[in-house]
DNA sequence: CATGAATGAGCCTTCATTCAT
DNA sequence: GATGAATGAAGGCTCATTCAT
């Protein structure tokens, strides 16, 4: 009964749906699954989770966050503003390239049924975009960014372009380095694609 | 009844799960809540649908292929590339816009299952990439855009953007007008973020 | 509306019956492919008969009291009671070597739910029952057969071998002349199997 | 808990369908009628079998292969064919006597569908036609059984007057005793009906 | 804590029957 | 009489959840 049994099966049983959802989705995949994939049996899943939900919720509180702190930290050695930001969007690219059954229940899987901005995410979702509005406010007063800029539309474009990207990656197989495509994604976003 | 009897029932069912899908989601939803909605029986469902599934497909399909074919159209009425660009969209906006339940059902739940980008739409996602690439390509050649542009990660970040600011829309239970944010949109795609 | 007409669909509907329910068996047959066989509507099937349970127990009485009745008719001109019995063999084996689909439906198909012996065929079975019964007694009396022969369980003996005999045809795709085993039959009913 | 348990469920499963079938009939048996039958869920039938078909055709192998297995051993304890053949009889009529509802089910229900001499079964039915097969070969070689006898025409009619005889027994609502028909019907087909 | 056999509510789908044309 | 689109009751099967061991 110390913390770190139950960590570790919970944590194993986090592990496994991810892997459980990435092949199947959310729907498709039986509690059943996740047991054999996780080596317990599937009454002591529900020792560590009320409901097959909760295992989906949880699972995304927890890699969300993650994948919130391990952006927010790097940032701060950056010396300015479009350096944060192209560091913010290699940093993404790195994270979710790293785990690509990650990715693939982000991208592909958690947007199901409302749960991905909606609901249980939503609080992640949320610290994130204020992570990226408060790079652009920053850039803003600094004045690398123009004065003008919709901060809230701004925000929702980068993490649109980023989302999209990784979707695509995800979609089209994984068959290219995610991350090489970083620096096109910030240049657009910073220089817009008019000619100069 | 012929053709005229068919294409109603299959629009009324269509139109009702569009309905469905929207307040409960695909999994979530019953194709006996489909046949109440429709005003149909249960039976008669299946005198126009193989499965349940086939409906989402089906649905899908067209909605997306009216969405694309609607979007083409205006387009060649615009000058020029950047005229075109923003002319997309605004147009991207309003059609989803004028909607609702489209919107939720394209935002949300057609995400599910990989029945997205994925499957049964690749090719209307694809034809709408297609349109998207093609006024980048000839802004490049006219000389408005950036000799440079990689168009592949622009037509991404652009239908990401778009993409994303339709679902924050969606999830904020639509308390402002979507097309009034298409020229921050475009504008930001267009100019970049950065001081001029 | 001429009794004509009547009789001509009734009958095609009947014999289309015939022909799916030896294909499919009487469960696993739909309404809707005998309508397709028959070249009727599925509704104009139930104006000839009220449901389709009605259309297996017609399909039985009719064909059955068929084959009674053209069993009964050339007894008559056989001479004594050993050769009526070896003609009624012959004859049960002719009529449904005939006809193979009706033997497939009779053999296989009919005996489903208690629907053969029991319940709409038990008057058409009967009287079979009592040709054979018939033709035992007269050939007691007559001296031709053994005086304290059960003729009861005799009848089912010699029903059963018919229909034994038949039933193994069918299974066995047909691959040999039914009547050529008559004889054989007859014999082992006859004389019976142990040394003279 | 291990194999006791699962065959003590197995075994009541199969022992509820033979009930339930007998009574309905295959095709007009619910699951849930088996389930309430043998006081188990319906999700358990599904524990230990795959499809409601499944039951019967396991339901069939076994009580089959005990039939056969059943019959086999008393024969060796018989002197001469003859008397191994009317004990074959005797114990036919006895084993099917003794428990009415499995013959109720071999005899009317396991017939649908091609399901009986066909398919599952072939395999049981084929080795009692060889066991009965081998008591005759073995009478003609002792000289008991005429040299000439068509060996297996006579094991499908002894097969198929058994099985009547059964049949008419089941259907007649089991009036009398079945046993006491054996010699009846061993007398007819071991010296035939005609006067000696 | 761990197990996995047992449960039974719930849903997709089928198809005999009806009835408006 | 003939049609076949429409109906909706019914059932096989699944699977999240429970609980006795």
């Amino acid at each position: 009964m110390p913390n770190d049994a139950d960590s570790e099966k919970h944590q194993r049983i986090i592990d496994a749906a991810v892997r459980v959802f990435a092949r199947k989705g959310y729907y498709s995949s039986r509690v059943a699954d996740i047991a054999k994939e996780s080596g317990v049996a599937v009454g002591t899943i529900y020792l560590y989770f009320k409901t097959k939900e909760e295992i989906l919720v949880t699972l995304f509180h927890e890699k969300m966050a993650g994948f919130v702190a391990s952006l927010g930290g790097v940032l701060s050695q950056e010396p300015d503003p479009p350096a944060k930001l192209r560091r913010l969007v290699r940093r993404h690219f790195e994270v979710l390239e790293s785990d690509p059954e990650l990715a693939e229940v982000i991208q592909v899987e958690l947007r199901q049924g409302n749960k991905f901005f909606r609901g249980a995410s939503a609080r992640e979702v949320g610290s994130y975009f204020d992570l990226i509005g408060s790079v652009l406010s920053e850039g803003v007063e600094s004045g690398d960014f123009r004065k003008d800029l919709p901060i809230k539309v701004a925000t929702k474009v980068l993490f649109g372009a980023m989302d999209q990207m990784t979707t695509s990656w995800v979609l089209g197989q994984r068959t290219y380095k995610l991350r090489d495509t970083a620096d096109a994604v910030a240049d657009v976003f910073l220089a817009g694609i008019a000619r100069a």
